[in-house]
DNA sequence: AAATGCGATAACGTATACGTTATTCTCCAA
DNA sequence: TTGGAGAATAACGTATACGTTATCGCATTT
């Protein structure tokens, strides 16, 4: 930290309001353009159209889709462009075995260290959310909801890899959820296992913590990919 | 797969012996050269200095970085240079409660589908390398062993992206563990401890082999974090 | 002597240039 | 009509160029 004047601090950040990288931006637009849905699987578009798209030469959007590719969201296909992954039943499988191992980690890491009121407040926070969302037959504010309580888990976990492991693997699983969630009944039980899992992280009991939630996240994986099969969605 | 002559295939890759990009190599080397050591933590380098070593220009340098310091090996200061990570007992505990978790799920995927005799074989042949790298004294043999069958454990569990992750957490402990290899009481509990699981596997008890793992992984991360704190290797 | 400000330097971020090579299109032959 | 060879095209990998800006040294001041 390099202080120099913490009066204008407050204001705003230091005083440089530096740019954000062309890289940093063209990342950031093209992962949200497919989570979004807005580039939907299958997509191909060639390296300097996306350049001219996003208003930049070829190399900060290189990069950006190396990134990419390495979490899983793109292929680049050298001479057919990038091409936007669907998300299979397989994939999904995958990836929830990969959340159920991370994510009751974390439940266990909370467990042992022990939460304070305000953390346990984000994680009842969230349920109350979902609680919420549920009653008004809210399915999308409901997944938000899911989603800030997994969030708020893997963060008060305290392992930074840990975290940023699950980030990206959950956003593998963006579109896949977000379809699949109007095909599945209502996830009731989810809300239950939630606070279940809280009253084990308060009485400071991992192993019952990393239980539950392993078993919680193993169930809700085998219903996606049950569904997905079901439905034949076999490509997202 | 677009195999035009199966005879020719068989003598070399089908013919076009491609150079392997420059990216690719300016990554291999780099790594190389960091997880052998001869790139110590703490070392900075500017991306020329890189790339007139690598002789390359700096763009597939700048690549090949941007890719290790997203695997937790470097860090990219602008105008500073790349700088080797050193690994503090702190990181350790973070990768070591990841490995946990995932190599502890790749065990029980391995026993519920049930391996091949090849399969197991693979196995076991990693844990009498073990034994005999430990009969003969030779540390960076049993070391050896001892990655090739945690390898083998979580390529059996059919999980691409969980094999990745590992892989990748894995070498970011590699340095710690060859500095600690000198440091632990032989390791002869852990050979013992691979051969239960190999029983569980065999047996297809998922929720032993899962268990029995988690707990080695466990014990050998916390035996490890200990040494590095007790000799106040805080940073590797 | 220490601190501050200013100018020189150079490293990085990004754009552009260029050669290589995969793809595609065309044209001809079977 | 279909298949194939060869040329044309263009996308990519890499190199180079260039402007911006952070860092460092030096001088000046207190």
């Amino acid at each position: 930290m390099h202080h120099a004047d913490p009066v204008l601090d407050r204001v705003s950040e230091p005083i440089p309001i530096r740019r954000k990288p062309f890289t940093e931006q063209a990342y950031e637009q093209i992962k949200q353009r497919i989570l979004s849905n807005a580039l939907p699987p299958g997509t191909q578009m060639l390296e300097q159209q996306l350049a001219d798209d996003l208003g930049m030469s070829r190399t900060p959007v290189r990069e950006a889709a190396m990134r990419l590719a390495r979490e899983g969201l793109v292929e680049v296909r050298p001479r057919h462009g990038i091409r936007v992954l669907p998300i299979s039943a397989a994939d999904m499988r995958e990836i929830y075995e990969i959340l159920t191992a991370l994510e009751s980690a974390a439940a266990e890491a909370c467990a042992r260290r022990g939460l304070s009121e305000a953390e346990i407040e984000q994680l009842m926070e969230a349920v109350e959310d979902m609680d919420r969302a549920l009653a008004a037959e809210d399915l999308e504010g409901w997944a938000a909801a899911d989603e800030a309580f997994h969030r708020a888990l893997t963060g008060l976990g305290r392992n930074g890899r840990l975290q940023a492991l699950v980030d990206t693997i959950w956003d593998q699983a963006h579109r896949a959820r977000m379809v699949t969630l109007r095909l599945r009944p209502k996830p009731k039980g989810s809300n239950d296992a939630h606070r279940e899992l809280v009253a084990a992280i308060i009485a400071r009991d991992g192993d019952t913590a990393r239980r539950l939630h392993r078993q919680h996240r193993q169930e809700s994986g085998d219903l996606l990919v049950d569904i997905l099969n079901h439905f034949g969605l076999s490509q997202l």
